[in-house]
DNA sequence: CCTTAATCCTGGAAGC
DNA sequence: TGCTTCCAGGATTAAG
């Protein structure tokens, strides 16, 4: 499931592939994941991508006139299973005649580009989708600004001021994208572990150095994560079709019942906020 | 206002 | 082998 580290590099990939090119032709195949105008000119036909924004698990594909000015917008939400992927010119070419993926079912759009390429929205589960909007400022003003600040670069006295309000539990506060936007399941769980606080702690009674530990945990983890390409667990791929090797890495995620890292004890599993959730009780206080 | 639960959806795995 | 059942989970909406 896509969280930040999978769409950074969705995103990295996008910005070298597709930025630069101009949309000559949408194909919408399932109209029902569109929410907003689902018209030619709002799937940015005729625009050119001049730029690619992320902010938590969110992207934004950002369509601008001949002059680079920036017209249109469609906010990407990947959900579980959707994928974006860019495929060449030449391999679509290799393509022709074999078996071909233009009857996959689950791709339910298709924008053309002007270098003969192809950019696909792929997405199994439909728990993704596709927002449009008539400007990067429309998409901050709607959508955006009910996010809570970007996992990355969240500061501990923001996100301090968030915690503090609430009674909830740490991992339900921290799957929250309201609250910091970005975590999921896989890395809420790698975070407390790396951090070394239990995920049953109530969110508001941490003190400021386990915030701080938490932020620089959090900045660490996430920057190793993007690096390793990401966690593939089944579907996820990036822009080039790869998947990511950080699952290998993973320390507790998927490990209930196994042996810890760190103390050799074994892993306990609970189900917060109705989400698989494993950690060591021994390390996480 | 705060919190929890139900809902959406498909495919892979496990059980019989 | 083939069938059924269960499970994975992010965000939205409704209900408590």
């Amino acid at each position: 499931m896509p969280e930040l580290p999978e769409v950074e590099n969705v995103r990295l990939g996008l910005m070298g592939s597709v930025v630069g090119r101009t949309i000559t032709r949408v194909s919408l195949k399932r109209r029902d994941i569109v929410h907003g105008q689902a018209r030619p000119a709002s799937l940015l036909t005729g625009r050119t991508l001049t730029r690619i924004d992320r902010l938590g698990k969110q992207l934004a594909l950002i369509g601008g006139d001949e002059g680079g000015t920036p017209v249109g917008c469609i906010c990407v939400h990947l959900g579980m299973t959707g994928s974006l992927r860019y495929t060449s010119p030449s391999t679509l070419k290799a393509r022709e005649g074999g078996n071909n993926p233009a009857k996959d079912p689950h791709i339910h759009i298709r924008w053309h580009l002007s270098d003969g390429g192809t950019l696909i929205f792929r997405d199994p589960r439909r728990f993704g989708g596709l927002w449009t909007f008539d400007s990067i400022d429309e998409l901050h003003k709607r959508r955006w600004s009910y996010l809570g600040e970007d996992a990355l670069t969240i500061t501990p006295a923001v996100l301090h001021s968030k915690l503090d309000r609430t009674r909830r539990c740490l991992k339900t506060a921290l799957l929250d994208q309201h609250v910091l936007a970005g975590l999921g399941n896989i890395y809420v769980d790698e975070l407390l572990f790396t951090s070394r606080i239990s995920p049953l702690r109530q969110a508001c009674e941490l003190d400021r150095p386990e915030i701080q530990r938490l932020v620089r945990q959090m900045r660490a983890l996430l920057s190793r994560a993007i690096q390793s390409g990401g966690s593939t667990l089944r579907d996820y791929v990036d822009a080039d079709g790869q998947s990511g090797r950080f699952q290998n890495q993973h320390a507790v995620y998927g490990r209930g019942g196994q042996l810890c890292t760190r103390c050799d004890r074994v892993l306990s599993r609970v189900v917060l906020a109705g989400r698989s959730t494993v950690y060591c009780e021994n390390c996480q206080a």
